[in-house]
Parts: structure tokens; sequence; C-alpha cells
DNA sequence: ATGCCGGGCGAAGCCCGA
């Protein structure tokens, strides 16, 4: 089972984009972020011919996450819980796959807290703790997940093309490194530092400045499994084809790959 | 020091992203 994870920066705009992406990718699974619409101006329909079950979180403007899956989706839920006043579209779980392999999946797109002196980095780390208090409660159910997306995390110096610059960023500043290893050390994979460590792995590039020309990027959408997924862990790669085209999202998608033991 | 680019909204120019 091929799961994708790919911050599309609106689905509408990017439709041409994400429906050649699919063709050529064919993940089984795709967690998209940053899907800017309702869910009622999400093109369910085109997507759907292509043989995938949708499921949406939208939000008007801003935010929105979706999950597309070969397989039926169930037992969706549409929000991250410990925060019932928290109105930004930023989290779908659901139970998908078939009978040979159930997995639980979420896209997650956490905040990115900038700039750090406003109320937008003390809500990153918050939901950052809600998001480890409700891991924390996955992880008893001793199943196979994956928890992808935009985390809006550098974890390591390695993961920025230039960490000096980056220093005092929400995305790489101590509290939020600090949060992100709580979170790993409940016991979670990093699918792709699994298969490249030590190696540099962008996921997003700034449109200005020329710096995807330059290679100036971050990692900083992940791929995250618990044991009982790690331990069907097969590959995982960062796909840089879609970053490569005209009109592209400024992210481009990473995906790991399950197989069934004995299969 | 700030904008660079690009999307949403809405019909110009601002807000936001990372």
């Amino acid at each position: 089972m091929k799961i994708a994870t790919w911050n599309v920066n609106s689905i509408r705009a990017r439709l041409p984009r994400v429906l050649e992406w699919l063709e050529a990718a064919r993940p089984d699974v795709a967690l998209l972020q940053e899907i800017k619409t309702v869910d009622e101006g999400f093109p369910r329909l085109e997507i759907e011919e292509l043989g995938y079950n949708v499921a949406v979180a939208g939000q008007k403007t801003y935010n929105g996450v979706a999950i597309l899956s070969r397989f039926p989706i169930e037992d969706v839920t549409a929000a991250l819980p410990g925060d019932a006043g928290d109105g930004q579209a930023r989290y779908l779980e659901a139970v998908t796959g078939s009978d040979g392999l159930l997995i639980r999946v979420a896209s997650i797109y956490l905040p990115n807290g900038n700039p750090v002196d406003s109320e937008k980095f003390p809500y990153k780390l918050r939901w950052m703790e809600r998001l480890c208090d409700h891991v924390r409660g996955l992880l008893n159910f001793e199943e196979a997940f994956v928890l992808g997306g935009d985390y809006n995390v550098a974890p390591d110096d390695q993961d920025i093309y230039d960490p000096e610059r980056f220093a005092d960023d929400a995305l790489c500043r101590p509290e939020t490194r600090e949060r992100f290893r709580t979170l790993m050390f409940l016991g979670l994979t990093d699918a792709y530092r699994a298969f490249h460590p030590g190696e540099i792995g962008y996921t997003y590039w700034d449109y200005q400045g020329g710096a995807w020309q330059k290679d100036f990027g971050l990692r900083i959408d992940h791929l995250l499994l618990s044991p009982q997924a790690a331990d069907l862990l097969t590959a995982s790669e960062i796909d840089r084809e879609p970053r490569k085209k005209e009109k592209p999202s400024d992210h481009t998608p990473i995906w790991c790959e399950l197989k069934k033991r004995g299969s």
C-alpha cells in the first residue's frame, strides 16, 4: 500500500497537477493539506473518476485537509481533540485499506507558528501538545497508523538549506523541536529518515527568489508511523516531479510503501 | 529592513504562507 502526503496549496488552483500526479504516482492513499476550500468546493467528481474515495475537512480561504483512498474510508474524525473552540480545519483521521491491510491514517496541517512573537506561535505549540496527547491514545490500540502531512517542523538543521537564517523561525525554534521530539519519542518512525539517514531531502521550496532552482529547501512534510506500521515499511521517497511543473505547489509529495507480512 | 511569489477574495489591494 502506497501512502502519500502533499500540501497542494489550493486544490482548485492545483487540480490539473493533482490529477496528473494521481495518475503517474498512483498512491493508494493520498493525504492532502491546504485545500483552501469548503467541502462543497472540493473537486470530488474529478478525483472519484480516477478511482478514489474522498473524505474532506474543508474551510473557506485557509487550511483544509483531505484523504483520498482507493479503499473504503471509514471511522472518519474531522478534528484534533483537546480544544473544542479550535475552528481551523487542520486534522482529518480515518481508517482505510482492505481486509489484508487496514491502516488508520491522518492528514495533518500543523500550524506554521510565525511570527514567533504573535499568538500564532503558542497556538502552534499547543496544537503540537494536543497531537502528542492524541497519539498517546492511538498508540494504546497497538494498531498500524500513518500520520502524514505538513508538520511545519524542520526536525534537524540538516533539514534546512540555511540553518542560521532559520534559527529563530517557528519551523525550527527549540520549543518546536522539543515538542516534535516528544512526539517522535512516543515511538513513531519518520518514514523518509528510516531509509535516508543523514541525507538531504527537502519537501518545500519557497516560490520566491528562485529557491527551487537553487535548491533552497526545507524538509517539513513527514510521514510518521506507529510501530505496527513501521514493521510493514518497505520504502519511502520524496517525489520531486510535481515541483518541476508549471504552476506547482510550493511543496512536493512524499510517500511510503507498506507491505503486508508474507506478501 | 523589506520584498521577492502565488493563492484567496473579489474586483484593488490586502492577508497569508514558510
